[in-house]
DNA sequence: CAATTTTATCACATTTTTATCACATTTTAG
DNA sequence: CTAAAATGTGATAAAAATGTGATAAAATTG
């Protein structure tokens, strides 16, 4: 059971308020007065359980924190903003947030998301499930009817950027700017290969990415 | 039922990037490398949906064009900047912009807003609905009586063209020009053969394109 | 550095789409 | 009513897009 927790802002008494409650819970508590300083701690404390991101900071703001954070680290992320936007909220959360909660916050709804946070931290990790096919992020497994299969990461990207939007077409040209990084002119059937590769690896799961002719791949999916 | 977005942006690889999202949302894209250009194409394009503003372009900035436009149009306007700096933002808010994003988007947040807005002027987006006739561009789907309809692209596109404009003549040339990308000089009857696949694949909503002779096709469509 | 895995590219097979034609049918003009 | 013009229609050969297996380069691993 881990305890630690990244707490940002750069409000300190607001800091050293959360601080204290945090502690009394029994969680040990890193502080960070900006968005980069927190990035930094939590590279040096990658056992951390819990980052809590204010929105507004100096250097990085809790939302290009969060996406720093999202390169390299799956820690549950709790964000907190002054004031109630809808709007932030949604781009927050697409930036790969856990949480989200106002400021003025009643500590004792915030103690509540902190411990929700901590618990889904100690069960296994989310797996995304579109059926027979199981993609568990956190370890970068596939799994087809329970079954193991063993992906090379091209594939793997490959197969995360066309289920990321189920039912949604990706043209080649889309998926070579996205899992392969770059513009990239190289052989426009590269794409046309790979799929062909990450279909016969799925098995009866194949079949789920869909060829639209002419203009690119889909992964189907009907949620029951 | 129009769906024209302007996009205004002097970085061509980020126009064009974002044309391709857009357009597989089923949306109409016009491009404009600077400030003046936008203005100018709205003017000519007054029925567009939305217009999407960068803060920082040649002759005519993200400002001072959104200052322009709100001289003669109330069209909504999405705001784009390359970072987040809230000065500018309560500027732009000012000047009469609807949104406000910083640039290094994700695609997805950003779609995210694009959408809210169109809601917003009153045009649902994903599903384009014709009576018993329905198109979803995402997906690149079209249902008749709720079921799925294989149209080969040329059929798409041939669809995509005539139900964007209901009720209008679109003549074979125009058609020529805009599905079949260039001038085209083939056979003159090319057009009548897939309007007639068309017809047929689309079984009994097949007559909701009519033919007026020695003129052109037309979609019909009355809403209710 | 050698062994292994991954990746890009190619050539060829297969499938789907498209343009075009010849002829049928319908509409218009005189 | 008849001829001319325009459009509908089915068939088909050519073109385009995609599937596929092999292979050599590139990257990774130990």
């Amino acid at each position: 059971m881990l305890n630690k927790i990244i707490l940002a802002d750069d409000e300190e008494r607001w800091r050293s308020l959360v601080h204290d409650y945090l502690e009394q819970e029994g969680f040990t508590v890193l502080e960070a007065g900006d968005g980069a300083e927190a990035v930094a701690l939590l590279r040096e404390n990658q056992d951390a359980a819990l980052v809590i991101l204010d929105i507004m900071m100096p250097k990085l703001n809790g939302l290009e924190a969060c996406q720093r954070i999202r390169e390299f680290s799956q820690v549950p992320i709790l964000m907190v903003t002054a004031r109630e936007d809808e709007e932030t909220e949604i781009t927050g959360m697409r930036n790969g947030a856990d949480q989200f909660i106002s400021k003025p916050v009643r500590m004792r709804a915030f103690m509540e998301r902190v411990r929700s946070l901590m618990r889904r931290s100690g069960q296994p990790q989310d797996i995304l499930s579109f059926g027979l096919l199981e993609i568990e992020p956190a370890s970068g497994t596939v799994r087809v009817n329970g079954e193991k299969v063993p992906l090379t990461p091209k594939e793997y990207d490959l197969l995360m950027f066309l289920s990321q939007m189920p039912n949604v077409i990706r043209s080649r040209k889309q998926i070579l700017q996205t899992v392969w990084n770059t513009d990239y002119f190289g052989d426009g059937r590269t794409v046309d290969t790979h799929i062909k590769n990450l279909r016969m690896k799925l098995g009866p799961c194949g079949d789920m990415i869909r060829t639209v002719r002419s203009r690119g791949y889909i992964f189907d999916w009907k949620q029951l």
